[in-house]
DNA sequence: GACGAACACGAACGATTGCTCGTACTTTGA
DNA sequence: TCAAAGTACGAGCAATCGTTCGTGTTCGTC
């Protein structure tokens, strides 16, 4: 007879089942992005995975627990990501070298991990993807606003916050776009989308490099790095 | 017996007919607003339509020549909506105000046919819905070409294509942000689109308002009103 | 008024999908 | 060593969805 419900607290996972639910993880990844999420079938995850459909429910409760999973992880990754992308060293750089490093490493993590964009991008029209995004983004935003703060220290929160999500939603708005296009096409738009965001933040964030303000302690603690 | 297959040439609509399949595209459009695409269900739309399943087979071959229809309306209704609002006049105010009216007439037609935002902002991480919002997109974007060729006459075919559709990329992308801002909150955020456009559009098409520079016939001919 | 075509109905088919269930093997811990 | 818990399987259930089909009604035309 079944035990325990699986998803339920105080199932005390042996290793072979934390190697399986990373394996399972892993394979709804490369379904999602193969197929995008509403496709992505829990047999074609459970078979890419080697792993009976039954097996499946063994660690997830239901398939928005998987998505709810993949998220978390992608959250962390991400957030790792962009620290080491965005130490307040590379902050201070003048504007338009910054925002080069900050797009060309958004093309580096989109070529990287597909299913990542597929859930980044999730668009406002399909429901379950729309708190998946939301999360997603709300990772990003919080490092951008960290970023502009130490750029210009005094800037209330409010307008960092509305800085942040317009620059994001900006770049989820183009990013289709660099990816749509080909070869030489692509780099051009990326230019265009350099100089929006340039011309859109230098005013308040500044165009120059920026010196080091205060030597004091740093304004955000340091978060654990793995 | 059934005489012949419903979507092919050759069938003679009746009045009946012809209104039963405005009737099915309106419902289609509701429920397409209520619930997206992929989860706008055939026997939904038939439902809400009054109309039995089956009938809803005798106009349409299946769910995708729905959608396909759907397009085709609405890239009609939308070049005539910007055609009115977008005129030769209006493309020569100041910039600030060209964009005012532009994005504020964006979210009067977002409000008015939601379902248009659904299929215009479909995301590039669904394949069906891809095609469509491409298309849509084709059509605001050739009417912004016009515009920004009236204000400024020499310039190159891919520029202007470049800047178009950086721009509509770059509103699908902040637009909803603005919509799932509340009240005041909702303001500030158009005000920041529009000042992103602005300082990107300036520098190519001008900031001021512009002077008729020839009083020769009109570039493009007026299109069939309605 | 009669014939064919268009229109209309709605039960049900076939395919798909998320998920369950009965069963059997493996690991853990006492 | 042995029972309890964890892991694994895969056939198949239940529900959904797009679509078909047999039948009956209305319309256009002569």
């Amino acid at each position: 007879m079944a035990a325990k419900r699986p998803g339920e607290a105080g199932v005390r996972r042996q290793e072979r089942g934390r190697r399986r639910m990373q394996e399972i993880l892993d394979a709804a990844e490369a379904v999602i992005a193969e197929t995008g999420y509403e496709d992505a079938t829990t047999n074609a995850i459970a078979a890419r995975a080697g792993v009976s459909p039954g097996s499946l429910y063994q660690f997830f409760r239901n398939k928005d627990e998987i998505l709810e999973a993949l998220v978390q992880v992608f959250t962390e990754r991400s957030r790792d990501f962009w620290h080491t992308r965005l130490d307040a060293d590379t902050a201070l750089l003048p504007l338009d070298e910054l925002l080069d490093r900050i797009v060309h490493a958004m093309a580096v993590f989109k070529d990287e991990r597909p299913a990542y964009w597929v859930l980044f991008h999730g668009s406002p029209t399909s429901a379950r993807l729309a708190r998946a995004s939301e999360e997603l983004h709300a990772g990003v935003a919080a490092r951008l606003r960290t970023v502009f703060l130490w750029r210009v220290p005094g800037l209330p929160e409010e307008r960092l916050d509305l800085l942040a999500k317009v620059s994001i939603a900006t770049a989820t708005g183009v990013f289709p776009l660099v990816m749509s296009a080909e070869g030489e096409q692509r780099g051009r738009v990326l230019a265009e989308l350099k100089g929006m965001l340039l011309s859109y933040l230098g005013p308040v964030v500044g165009f120059g490099a920026v010196p080091r303000p205060v030597p004091a302690p740093a304004p955000t603690p340091a978060p654990p790095v793995t």
